[in-house]
DNA sequence: TTCCAGGCTATGT
DNA sequence: ACATAGCATGGA
C-alpha cells in the first residue's frame, strides 16, 4: 500500500488495492454519504473524512489522518490476500471485480448497532436510520459523533420507530440495556468461540449478525456471514441448499483465515451483478 | 398486490 | 436440535 500521511490528509498513490466505491459499497458500513463519482464522506465514531480522486490518487481529507490510516487498514497487503483467494474461476472474477475492497476497522459499538438494524432490512434504509441515530451524538459543527453508550441509552422507543427501525426498535432498547454495563474493550481479548456465544446472547443478534460483528467489529477474519446474497453465491458454486449456519461452516472450512475477505468480494460481486440487471 | 431487503425472536416439534 | 410464523417499513 503506497500512501503518504500529511498534517490534514492522506494521499493514497496505489489505487490497485484501494477503491472508495468498492470499500464503502460492499456492505460493511452504513455511515457514509456519496457526493459524486469517487467522492464520499465517511463518518466513524467521532471522526469524519472526505475522500476523493485527484490525478489518479485518492485524497483523504481529515483532521485526524492517523485514525484513518488504521480505519482503512492501510498496513495490510491486499494484493497478497487477493492472490491467495483467486484459486478458482468464481473467486478470480469476484476479486477482479471488487479489486479495491478493504475491510475497515470500525468502531465496535457502531458496528453492533448497525448490524442489529440491518436484519431483514435494506441498505438504503439502514443508512437513513444510522444517520438519524448519529444525530443523537455530539454536534461537531459540520457533523455529529456517533452517540456513546450513555447517549444511546437516552434514545426512546418512539425515537427509534421514527428513525425507521420498525420492529427492531424493541431490539435496540433491550440491546442497549444489555450493553450498558459491559466493558467493550475487555471483550476484544476474548476467544472467538466465547465471543460469538456472548454476542448471540444479545438482543437482535443471531448467527449472521454475530458473524458480521466478529468480522467488522473485532476483525476476526475466520468468520463468514451468510446473508441472502451469499446464499445465492453458495448455490451458484455448490448447486445445493443448506441452512445458513451450515453454509457458513463449509465456507470457513474452505477459506480459513481469509473467510471474511472472501465474503466481502463475493457479496459485492453478486449484489452488484444483480443491480446491473435492474 | 406480492415480493424482497445483509434475519431474529418466539413457539412448537 | 431443527422448522416455521410473524414481524415494521418502503421500494420495485
Amino acid at each position: 500500500m503506497d500512501y503518504k500521511v500529511e498534517k490534514d490528509k492522506i494521499v493514497v498513490k496505489n489505487t490497485n488495492d484501494f477503491n472508495i466505491e468498492h470499500i464503502l459499497e460492499c456492505g460493511q458500513i452504513f455511515t457514509y454519504k456519496k457526493l459524486g463519482q469517487s467522492n464520499y464522506i465517511v463518518y466513524s465514531k467521532d471522526q469524519m473524512a472526505h475522500i476523493y480522486l485527484k490525478n489518479k490518487n485518492y485524497i483523504i481529507e481529515t483532521s485526524n489522518p492517523l485514525y484513518f490510516v488504521n480505519f482503512f487498514d492501510m498496513q495490510t497487503d491486499y494484493t497478497k490476500i487477493k492472490n491467495e483467494l483467486a484459486k478458482n474461476d468464481y473467486m478470480k472474477n469476484a476479486v477482479r471485480f471488487g479489486y479495491g475492497i478493504r475491510i475497515l476497522k470500525q468502531d465496535l459499538l457502531e458496528v453492533i448497532i448497525g448490524f442489529v438494524i440491518s436484519s431483514n432490512n435494506n441498505i438504503e434504509r439502514i443508512k437513513k436510520t444510522m444517520a438519524k441515530i448519529r444525530e443523537c451524538g455530539i454536534d461537531n459543527g459540520t457533523y455529529y459523533s456517533f452517540p456513546n453508550m450513555n447517549q444511546l441509552g437516552k434514545i426512546t422507543f418512539e425515537q427509534f420507530k421514527a428513525f425507521g427501525c420498525g420492529y427492531r426498535a424493541n431490539y435496540l432498547i433491550k440491546l442497549i440495556k444489555q450493553l450498558k454495563d459491559v466493558d467493550l474493550r475487555a471483550t476484544e481479548s476474548m476467544g472467538t468461540d466465547a465471543l460469538k456465544k456472548w454476542l448471540l446472547s444479545l438482543c437482535g443478534v443471531g448467527p449472521k449478525v454475530a458473524d458480521c460483528i466478529l468480522l467488522f467489529g473485532y476483525h476476526r477474519s475466520n468468520s463468514f456471514p451468510v446473508d441472502t446474497w451469499i446464499e445465492k453465491v453458495y448455490f451458484d458454486i455448490f448447486k445445493t441448499k443448506k441452512s445458513p449456519q451450515n453454509m457458513s461452516k463449509d465456507l470457513v472450512n474452505y477459506f480459513g483465515d481469509l473467510s471474511g475477505y472472501a465474503q466481502q468480494y463475493l457479496f459485492f460481486y453478486k449484489r452488484s451483478l444483480n443491480a446491473e440487471l435492474v
